[in-house]
DNA sequence: AGCACGCCGACT
DNA sequence: GTCGGCGTGCTC
């Protein structure tokens, strides 16, 4: 009697058994989807495991009603992947197989979607010179630039079916229609290619004479060329008629990436992923990796759980960036989870950054990752300098401080282009009642409630909850309320009375909210002539602003002294990263840094020496503190609305006695203690022993299916937290 | 998570 | 008498 066990969507840590029909229409695999009754519901599952008896009662078996796929929809090795993830992050495995399947495969749909339609230049359109139309011309430019280019790609750059439509009709480009064909690796046509220098090319011979699973961590300062590296790289891969999987931070995926990756191998099907792609273009996109029609995957984390034919690469760029670690349900890694799936591959994986996570340095330093270095910029010669500010005394204006402001009137009169660096939204993150210390704060949440002063209205940036500011003070009746601190919008509010004739661009949030509008700035900004950008960690990540000879970071102190063990990593991968906007057109950049404590040695440390440095005295601090990568973290969390009810329950996982090898510290309020009208409270657990982490998580999680008290909150576990909050 | 079953209060 | 509140328990 054949019975399969098969993973189902619901939040249990188990799977469940049933019969397969009797006389077998074909032949049962491991990863085929199944129509089942279940709780008196029909599911669609996963066949995860082909067995001949059971632990449950085989008499109260039921039967599969259906068999979906003719073939398995998960891949072996990619349910090895999964069902590793789902053990390591303590999930359902479920739930996980569900993570990571399209939409419309999960509810059970056909997986033959086969074609996808693209658009080119005709030759006419190569030679055109320039049109009436400014948004005619904007696409034309934009397919020279990217050489055929899927529409739904096109129609996401904002460019409407009206101006794909009337360019086909005057003959400037055309539609064709590609099917899911095998791609030919010896069609591979290669563009551009640059000359690389010695640092670069010793950092490609490595990566290509590498044969089997080998990870590589590429450290090369911002402008050191690490692109160059990963095309040249991907070359080889692609020559022998390999895959390559690019995964990119959600910010990342810009169209000047893309377009370099296609001007350099211009026949070769490269496609995108990412959360704002349609139900239909996922599954398109999934089911072209898997029969190996698509060459270059360039994705966003949740790209890590696509199939591949032949999977010969993974690049993970910008490896620190916080965005590869999901903060919800699955709270993966696709950083860690990448190194698994090149180990199970046996094929290179490749992290880059200029910044590297400590834990990716501490194994590149124990030689459990080969590190290459790329410590030349490509086209600069001059470093960039920085300057501290001491604001102790110093007379400032809307957080500015004199010298800052002196500073930014200099470059803008070299007709240079200016950027203020400022991590907080907003017109003030609170309004405060000059006559009775009033503060606005959420009615939900235990935090402030954010004054926005184009939109008159006060804002929790936790919950989303927006009310009009009060004119008169609650508590006092005063009339006298005034906002306290800065954020974005006041800079650029000041910056614009400072400067009048200056063009300003705030980058934010707030400002990139619609579609398009991160771009419009972007080519704003791409026009000469002085100019300001103000903006939050969005202008951190990965734009080129050749122009920018200034930096100024306003808020340097609040990352110097935090309760995140972590804090000091991220102020030193932001400064470091936000500088490296700064210089790149040939001429040294000035970074100021505004603190109270210019003494700190981590600043100094930061300047005198580089990210690099100040990395590896930051390893040695962790290894005495005994924080990881030199422990093993997990974060236990629970949240209700009583708060009774969360401390007693977690006071309950609390043993009596001392646990051997394992540290528990709490129950402890979250750094939010109440968020939207529920109270959060957490255990972090801490272990020299990755794997006597492991087994008193799962014996708790086993618990933990039998308690009563558990179906009362809302728990969650964070393996390898990132964030605290 | 769903969903049914079950045991108490206020309604045509 | 019954409609419906949500506490409890189970799902192969």
């Amino acid at each position: 009697m054949k019975i399969v066990a098969v993973a189902l969507k619901v939040p249990l840590h188990k799977t469940f058994d049933y019969l397969l029909p009797d006389p077998l229409p074909f032949s049962v695999k491991l990863g085929m989807r199944v129509e089942v009754n279940f709780a008196r519901q029909k599911k669609v599952g996963i066949i995860v495991e082909i067995k001949n008896d059971s632990d449950f009662d085989i008499k109260k078996l039921k039967k599969i009603d259906n068999i979906l796929d003719l073939n398995p929809i998960l891949q072996p090795d990619l349910l090895v992947l999964l069902k590793f993830a789902a053990k390591y992050y303590c999930y359902p495995l479920g739930e996980t197989l569900q993570i990571a399947l399209p939409k419309l495969l999960r509810q059970g749909k056909s997986p033959d979607k086969t074609s996808i339609s693209y658009l080119e230049l005709t030759e006419q359109g190569l030679t055109s010179k320039s049109l009436k139309g400014k948004k005619q011309q904007a696409l034309l430019e934009q397919l020279k630039g990217s050489g055929k280019t899927p529409v739904t790609e096109l129609k996401a750059l904002g460019f409407a079916s009206q101006t794909l439509k009337s360019l086909i009709k005057n003959n400037l480009i055309r539609e064709f229609i590609e099917f899911d064909e095998q791609w030919q690796s010896r069609e591979l046509t290669v563009n551009n290619r640059l000359k690389l220098n010695d640092e670069q090319a010793i950092a490609c011979a490595a990566i290509n004479q590498n044969d089997g699973y080998k990870t590589f961590l590429l450290e090369g300062i911002t402008g050191s060329g690490k692109t160059e590296v990963y095309l040249q790289a991907l070359e080889n891969t692609l020559k022998h008629g390999q895959q390559a999987l690019v995964l990119v931070p959600e910010i990342g995926l810009t169209p000047q990436t893309v377009n370099r990756f296609r001007r350099r191998f211009p026949d070769t099907p490269i496609m995108l992923w990412h959360s704002a792609l349609t139900d239909n273009e996922r599954l398109q996109t999934w089911r072209f990796c898997e029969k190996g029609s698509c060459a270059i995957v360039i994705g966003t984390r949740s790209a890590i759980f696509i199939p591949f034919a032949k999977l010969g690469m993974i690049i993970v760029d910008e490896e620190h960036d916080a965005s590869f670690k999901q903060q919800d349900t699955l709270r993966y890694h696709a950083r860690d989870l990448a190194s698994f799936r090149a180990n199970q591959l046996q094929i290179p994986l490749i992290l880059g950054s200029a910044t590297p996570a400590l834990e990716t340095l501490h194994k590149a330093l124990i030689n459990k990752y080969q590190l290459l270095t790329l410590s030349k910029r490509a086209q600069t010669t001059t470093d960039n300098q920085y300057f501290l500010i001491d604001m102790k005394g110093q007379e400032e204006h809307a957080g500015i401080a004199e010298a800052s402001i002196g500073a930014i009137n200099q470059h803008l009169k070299k007709q240079k282009q200016v950027m203020v660096f400022l991590n907080r939204r907003g017109f003030s993150p609170t309004l405060i009642c000059h006559e009775c210390g009033w503060l606005s704060h959420c009615g939900r949440c235990s935090t402030n409630a954010t004054y926005h002063k184009s939109m008159q209205s006060l804002i929790c940036h936790h919950c989303g909850e927006q009310k009009p500011p009060p004119h008169q003070c609650p508590d006092c009746g005063s009339t006298q309320i005034v906002p306290a601190g800065k954020g974005t919008e006041q800079i650029e509010e000041f910056l614009h009375e400072q400067f009048p004739d200056i063009p300003i661009n705030r980058i934010d949030r707030e400002t990139t909210r619609k579609k398009g509008s991160l771009e419009q700035a972007l080519s704003e900004i791409n026009t000469p002539g002085p100019r300001i950008l103000v903006g939050t960690q969005m202008l951190a990540k990965g734009h080129h602003f050749p122009d920018v000879t200034l930096v100024i970071i306003l808020d340097v102190d609040s990352g110097l002294y935090s309760c995140d063990f972590r804090a000091t990593e991220h102020l030193a991968q932001l400064i470091t990263q936000v500088s490296g906007r700064a210089g790149r057109s040939g001429e040294a950049g000035q970074i100021l840094l505004q603190t109270h404590f210019p003494e700190h040695p981590l600043l100094q440390d930061l300047i005198n020496n580089g990210y690099q440095d100040f990395a590896r005295y930051a390893l040695s601090e962790r290894e005495i503190t005994d924080f990881p990568p030199y422990s093993s973290m997990a974060l236990f969390r629970a949240e209700a609305h009583s708060m009774q009810l969360v401390t007693s329950f977690l006071n309950l996982l609390i043993p009596e006695q001392p646990l051997h090898g394992i540290q528990l510290l709490g129950p402890i309020p979250a750094p939010l203690e109440k968020i939207a009208g529920k109270y959060r409270y957490q255990i972090h657990i801490q272990s020299n022993n990755r794997a006597t982490l492991h087994q008193y998580i799962s014996q708790l999680v086993d618990y933990l299916s039998t308690s009563k008290l558990a179906t009362k909150v809302k728990w969650s576990l964070d393996i390898d937290p990132i964030d605290m909050a």
